[in-house]
RNA sequence: GGGACUGUGGGGUAGCUUGGUCCAUCCUUCGGGGUUCGGGACUCCGAGACGCCAGUUCGAAUCUGGCCAGUCCCA
């Protein structure tokens, strides 16, 4: 095993070694941006996926799954959204060796595959709202460089698309999807900024949108998820149209939420360390490692054995080390894989009722094989509450509060910065940071306070002035 | 879209300028044996590469062209 790049000097370099040697994704796919989901890295996809899944059907959201390729005819219904993923969408122009009359994309996204659907499935308003999700492949042709989980062109996308039966009614949607992904990112044990994007930057065809940013070191970020308003910008061209209890004919208002392996991206860079990749237990592929020591005159292999399977009928995901390696060099594989607690069981263990645990993040004791299970659930419970106390740590480390744009220059934040809503002067800071104005606050900022803002960082305008966020996005 | 660069075992590299002494170096990895085992063991034996296709040449990892893959910068 060799040593990782330097985390905090080299990241995108630790970034890379780190989703190989921990066999996350296998990137060698002789194709740019499409890579080989491993094993491991697939179980913690498929366990966020899990995730998701419970989070959003809690709010009543139910699964549908759409075809892959869309006509061009639909595609192209709304203006503003064909031009947005003009230059990123896949075709599929033949058959065989026939020229297809209709050339079909391979979807972006799926709104104009769904909506063609839903004009049919929508006639009053009792079938509304109308709240459906799928989790499937999307495409887009990066041009810019590729990283596994973090930009991909065969996107692993959760996309949630609802109709209501008004503007208000899918503003509530709206903060219902903010509380659905602020569930999310706590079981992930990610600290988040919710930012409404300014007008220029929102999804193509959106009203407004609202992303899920995190930080990544230095002013850099990563947009690891997106709710957006459409209003009736899609409605209107897809022909949604619902009778109300009065006998109007009405248009709906829409919305979407969407997250992809972003997500998963984002655990492994903000959570991980010099020693490879640390998951919090809910997606974690195990949860525990037993680590067998062998010794004279004790059976570790079955004691560890014992102990693995009491766990396992406990619902814990467990794993055992039977290799032959000694117990060092597994310690620090499965560390690497970021497994959250490894059990120790040698000679000691065997003669003394009680299991060395030893946590991700160093904190080391002992649980009592009498009540091994409730120990291990404890510790499992200590482990994710700290790991979230640690990146809320650095978290807020990774914003600082600018007020001049000569300090916005600087780069070695993410910016908080006043601003009075004025395009113009949002320019003015993108340019400044080399980046984004990634928006206001939607959600309070997990910072400390900034009390109230008073004037444009650029105009110096009172009125209307409000927190925004500028930064580098990946 | 414009420009620059890179491609050597599974991973990382040396060799390339000045063609031959390269059936290609080192680390890691992988397979087998033995001794080991409380934080990356040691040892013995073995395995594995010049992106692809042409060309130049007596001779190509090395030079030329095309293709493929990838990276960076600019728009």
């Amino acid at each position: 095993m060799v040593d990782l790049p330097d985390r905090t000097t080299q990241f995108i370099d630790w970034y890379l070694a780190v989703v190989e040697a921990a066999e996350l994704t296998d990137k060698r796919y002789p194709v740019k941006g499409l890579n080989v989901w491993t094993t491991y890295g697939l179980r913690a996809r498929r366990r966020l996926d899990a995730l998701l899944v419970q989070e959003i059907e809690r709010t009543g959201s139910n699964p549908v799954e759409f075809p892959t390729l869309i006509p061009q005819t639909e595609f192209a219904k709304e203006a503003e959204h064909i031009r947005g993923f003009d230059a990123q969408v896949y075709w599929v122009t033949r058959g065989g060796e026939t020229p297809l009359d209709v050339p079909l994309v391979l979807r972006p996204t799926s709104e104009t595959a769904i909506y063609p659907v839903f004009q049919k499935w929508i006639r009053s308003h009792r079938d509304l709202p109308l709240n459906v999700y799928q989790i499937v492949n999307t495409f887009r042709y990066e041009t810019k460089t590729t990283r596994p989980f973090l930009r991909v062109r065969e996107i692993h996308f959760f996309e949630e698309h609802t109709c209501q039966v008004d503007d208000d009614a899918a503003t509530a949607r709206v903060r219902s999807n903010l509380e659905t992904a602020k569930a999310i990112v706590r079981a992930l044990a990610l600290p988040c900024a919710f930012l409404r994007r300014p007008e220029w930057d929102k999804f193509p065809g959106a009203y407004y949108t609202v992303a899920l940013d995190v930080p990544l070191g230095e002013a850099r970020t990563l947009q690891i998820g997106t709710i957006h308003h459409y209003r009736e910008n899609f409605s209107r061209p897809y022909g949604l149209l619902y009778e109300t209890a009065t006998g109007e004919q009405r248009y709906v208002h829409q919305t979407t939420f969407g997250l992809s392996e972003r997500l998963l991206g984002a655990v492994v860079a903000i959570h991980g360390d010099q020693k490879g990749v640390v998951f919090p237990t809910s997606i974690a592929p195990y949860e525990v490692v037993v680590v067998p020591v062998p010794g004279a005159g004790a059976d570790v292999g079955s004691l560890a054995r014992d102990v693995a399977d009491r766990l396992g009928r406990a619902g814990v995901r467990v794993v055992v080390d039977t290799g032959d390696e000694r117990p060092g060099a597994k310690y620090y594989r499965w560390e690497l894989k970021g497994v959250p607690l490894r059990l120790e069981i040698g000679p000691r263990e065997a003669s003394g009722g009680s299991v060395t645990a030893v946590d991700r993040l160093g904190k080391k004791g002992s649980i009592p094989i009498a009540t091994l299970e409730a120990g291990v659930r404890g510790r499992l419970a200590e482990f994710d509450a700290a790991l979230y106390a640690r990146a809320t740590e650095r978290f807020s480390t990774a914003f600082r509060r600018v007020d001049s744009i000569e300090a916005l220059r600087d780069g070695r934040a993410v910016a908080v910065v006043e601003w009075c809503g004025a395009e113009a002067c949002g320019h003015q800071i993108e340019a400044a940071v080399d980046g984004s104005l990634l928006g206001t606050p939607e959600a309070p900022l997990p910072l400390p306070t900034l009390g109230e803002p008073r004037s444009c960082l650029v105009c110096g305008t009172a009125a209307g002035t409000r927190w925004a966020v500028a930064g580098r996005p990946l």
